[in-house]
DNA sequence: ATGAAAGCGCTAACAG
DNA sequence: CTGTTAGCGCTTTCAT
């Protein structure tokens, strides 16, 4: 292993010389600069990690928490913190918490013994408690998942919003009947959609029936997805028109669908959240809401280094969501 | 923030027996265990990774080398690694590369200034010289794609088998016009999938017919796997069966397939491969070929870490993959 | 503009 | 069984 006293022996400079060369602050004359230079290449020289970190202090590293990678929403999501990370010189380590308490808990000593600067995390509960006490300590951003009523920066797209928009699209084509299939989970997009789903409902002069309304469990399977559906179908005034927070929901919801006779857009409408890659490889394509995750990704690494660096916190930041019309919405058929 | 001095000075000892106790190395009497123990948790104190990392110039980090996170495959195959990894106390970084050379570089990087002890590989080409290079330096595993005549230890499936079976699984449904859907990627899974598929035909005593035979994109994207299953439907005495070697590719046929009025695996059997979760979630459900993804991971690592701790290669290893037959194949249409 | 030297927190060899 | 001490490779005063 190469050190840096090997390079300033070999540029006939001090190690002072070499380190200023090397971080470019203080003053180098140009013929020793030359010289090290000319030392850093023949012998292939890295500066040492361990050193520099325990010297300086700093890790440059990111965390970044995720529920799990089986699901193909967070990947533009954290190729856009990456790509802001790497152009800002940060490195980035990918927390899979699968949903495991104890493991986020390892994950956030990385933050308390200083192996990282700062996180962001993609799955905080509305009312995690403990993310309050970390974000106390450590510089932490929250992206599309947040906690409600704390003081921890976030970006996310206007859920309530965007749910509203939803139903007063389906009602534009004529459906009256609307279903909600939601999730059991305590994520403040579940909550969100909801309630904007009951005001776009009230809005637009529509009741809310309870018997319109089921939840999936807090992963959106597939499998929990269907059962809530045929919940909702096998009424006997079933809605026309279902809205469901997840894509892979709406996925299950048009497969349910299937299974009780009821095939294409024009029988059962389905709108989905998310606007995964797959809701395109769907038949019939989803119908869904687009999130700009790529941005979303990138803005919170970008407040994220903000706070490690000057430690400022940056409050709240919404982006905007986008509806997508495609094949499984339709106008209600007749009769 | 609190080093090994203060707990020593606490605790009434020096800081080699603080070192002692916690490495669990080197002889500590029973009272001053205890006394250090009591310090460690009235300080709350946690060991400093860097300084513990130069000294000991092991950085206890493997690295996970995967094109994407988009696509599903890679969950499980992570989740095995990380498991076996934290296990043995490592820890995991998860390197995206995107097709990137760039980036795949400056991962490598890290493997040699020491940031990280080891990688395991899920996406070299069957070709790839870099690697080559990397792997005589640094311990590497390579995991489901490997490189040919290399003394690089892989685990993977047996993929050559894995594709006669379905050939063989096809003719005994009736079929005996069988396509195949390739990629022009240059894994060798894609390789030795098609060597199998037409070994397959060959002992089946089919022919393997060229026109039955076309090739996806790099990325088996959606979109290319419908171009090309059009592009062997469109034949006039087009197959009766297609075998796509991924799952995406098996959706983008049977879409193609719908697009030209075949509905239905008695219209056109669909076989993929890797048992992705959506293969449940589309209708029909996919007959396609399960990895031990989870196993192979767990392997993975288990054979980095014999490699960095002995220094000792393990081989080639291979595990059983599974034909699961669901809906999306069946018999010869009558006619 | 440059170099000597202190010290970041830790481990381990050595002496007791 | 315990303590002293010499570094690991680096950055950064402080002199010069």
């Amino acid at each position: 292993m190469i050190t840096i006293a090997d390079v300033a022996k070999e540029a006939g400079v001090s190690v002072a010389t070499v380190s200023r060369v090397l971080n470019k602050n203080g003053p180098v004359s140009p013929a020793a600069l030359e010289k090290v230079n000319l030392a850093i290449t023949k012998l292939n020289y890295q500066p040492n990690v361990w050193g520099r970190r325990l010297r300086r202090k700093e890790s440059r590293m990111l965390l970044i928490f995720v529920p799990t990678i089986s699901n193909p929403f967070y990947a533009s999501i954290v190729s856009g913190i990456e790509d802001e990370a790497r152009s800002r010189k940060y490195e980035t380590m990918l927390c899979i918490t699968n949903g495991d308490q104890n493991r986020e808990r390892e994950f956030f000593e990385l933050l308390f013994d200083g192996q990282a600067d700062g996180a962001i995390t993609l799955c905080t509960d509305r009312n995690d408690q403990e993310i309050r006490t970390v974000a106390e300590k450590v510089p932490i951003v929250q992206c599309c998942e947040f906690c409600e009523n704390a003081e921890i920066a976030h970006v996310s797209i206007d859920n309530f919003a965007a749910a509203e928009q939803v139903v007063r699209y389906l009602h534009s084509l004529g459906h009256t009947k609307i279903g909600f299939i939601g999730s059991v989970n305590q994520f403040i997009s579940s909550g969100e959609r909801q309630r904007g789903f009951e005001a776009g409902m009230r809005e637009a002069g529509l009741p809310v029936r309870k018997e319109y309304i089921a939840f999936a469990d807090r992963d959106y399977s597939f499998g929990s997805g269907i059962a809530a559906v045929r919940e909702i179908l096998q009424k006997e005034d079933r809605p026309t028109a279902i809205f469901c927070i997840s894509d892979v929901l709406a996925m299950g919801a048009i497969r349910a669908a299937g299974s009780l006779g009821l095939t294409g857009s024009r029988e059962l409408s389905v709108v989905g959240f998310d606007n995964v890659e797959y809701a395109t490889m769907m038949n019939p394509m989803l119908t869904t809401v687009s999130q700009p995750r790529y941005a979303m990704g990138k803005l919170s690494a970008e407040m994220l280094i903000r706070q490690i660096e000057t430690g400022e916190k940056s409050g709240s930041m919404y982006l905007e969501h986008k509806l997508v019309i495609r094949d499984s919405t339709a106008g209600v058929a007749l009769g």
